[in-house]
DNA sequence: ATAACACGCGAGGTGCGGGC
DNA sequence: GCCCGCACCTCGCGTGTTAT
């Protein structure tokens, strides 16, 4: 660890002492090796989701922003567009890299092939894909194949979203997450209107923007807890608006939740609502000042092995 | 050795019914 | 009405096994 990352972990520590006397007892981290594993996990989850907002404070070359080089990268393109003031294409490279997310073998090639038309010259960039949503269905269907192995070059989808369905036409296939959130987007008259309309209906506070999104967004077809989770913190890390997680968002998770479980209990397997629990966890995300997207993200990953520091991976 | 195949499974999703 | 738990569905991936 690093020695930043050292100071932090005395003081995340401390916070846990005083929320174990204060607030909840917790059992899952009595003893030494699983609370330094899980303090392990928290500055691990910092140190990632910190990553985009390092990335946007240095210099970023122009070809990650083109799907027909191998230096696309949907991040730093969404961070390109927004620093020309161009909300609707990265919000849209945003949902791209949720959607399909990164494979642990081809990368980012299944985004950067459907975004580049699998390179026949024009790009599926927002004005065109939502000016008309069905000719991108088309394309979508006519490409199934293409897409999933064209040169013998294999494009998947990432772990977060194993489930996905590249398929244009059914009810949780790619072409009706693309055209439930294009249809979504535009009804308010694209993503700054958007986002604009939810902080309007918070009176601009942060996490009751993020709530009001958060909602709003099961409008998007097959974007679960997980999608829409990923999706708005990251419109928010990017700074394409103001929003930041109300919370850890429990409804329909597992990972998580069995983290939150063997931490507030003990025991993996106990009564207990994941409401009771999502509070919980709420409260010690304010308590430990870290965005609940840490307290979330380290849950899920500590659970996996409560007593062995293991490096993230994928 | 490499390809084709079979199989179990997962930081999931949806819908429904029961309990409060 | 909210919340929970459950059953059932989904589909590509990793892993191991069998056929070339």
């Amino acid at each position: 660890m690093r020695k930043e990352d050292l100071v932090f972990a005395k003081a995340t520590s401390k916070r846990l002492e005083a929320f174990e006397a204060n607030v909840h007892p917790l059992p899952g981290i009595e003893d030494e090796e699983a609370r330094r594993t899980f303090i392990f996990q928290i500055v691990e989850s910092i140190r990632r989701i910190r990553f985009v907002q390092q990335v946007s404070n240095r210099s970023i070359a122009e070809s990650r922003k083109d799907p027909a080089t191998d230096y696309f990268d949907p991040v730093r393109a969404a961070i390109l567009y927004k620093q020309v003031g161009d909300i609707d294409e990265a919000s849209w490279l945003v949902f791209l890299f949720v959607h399909f997310g990164k494979n642990v073998k081809s990368g980012y090639r299944l985004i950067a092939d459907v975004y580049g038309r699998l390179g026949h010259g024009r790009v599926w960039t927002w004005a065109e894909v939502s000016k008309d949503p069905l000719e991108f269905r088309h394309w979508l269907d006519k490409n199934q194949q293409n897409l999933k192995t064209l040169g013998g070059i294999h494009r998947g989808f990432g772990n977060h979203r194993k489930y996905q369905s590249l398929d244009a036409w059914k009810p949780n296939g790619t072409g009706e997450a693309v055209h439930t959130y294009i249809s979504w987007v535009t009804d308010s008259g694209g993503h700054g209107k958007l986002f604009a309309n939810a902080l309007a209906a918070a009176d601009d506070n942060p996490e009751e923007a993020f709530a009001h999104l958060y909602k709003e967004m099961n409008a998007v077809r097959s974007f679960g807890r997980t999608a829409k989770f990923d999706y708005l913190s990251m419109i928010g890390k990017l700074g394409l608006a103001a929003i930041r997680p109300d919370s850890v968002h429990f409804d329909g998770a597992t990972g998580p939740v069995a983290g939150a479980r063997l931490l507030f209990s003990g025991k993996l397997k106990s009564k207990g609502s994941s409401k009771k629990l999502e509070s919980l966890s709420d409260s010690l995300a304010s308590h430990l000042q870290v965005d609940k997207q840490v307290i979330e993200d380290s849950l899920c990953n500590w659970q996996k092995s409560p007593t062995d520091p293991v490096q993230f991976r994928g």
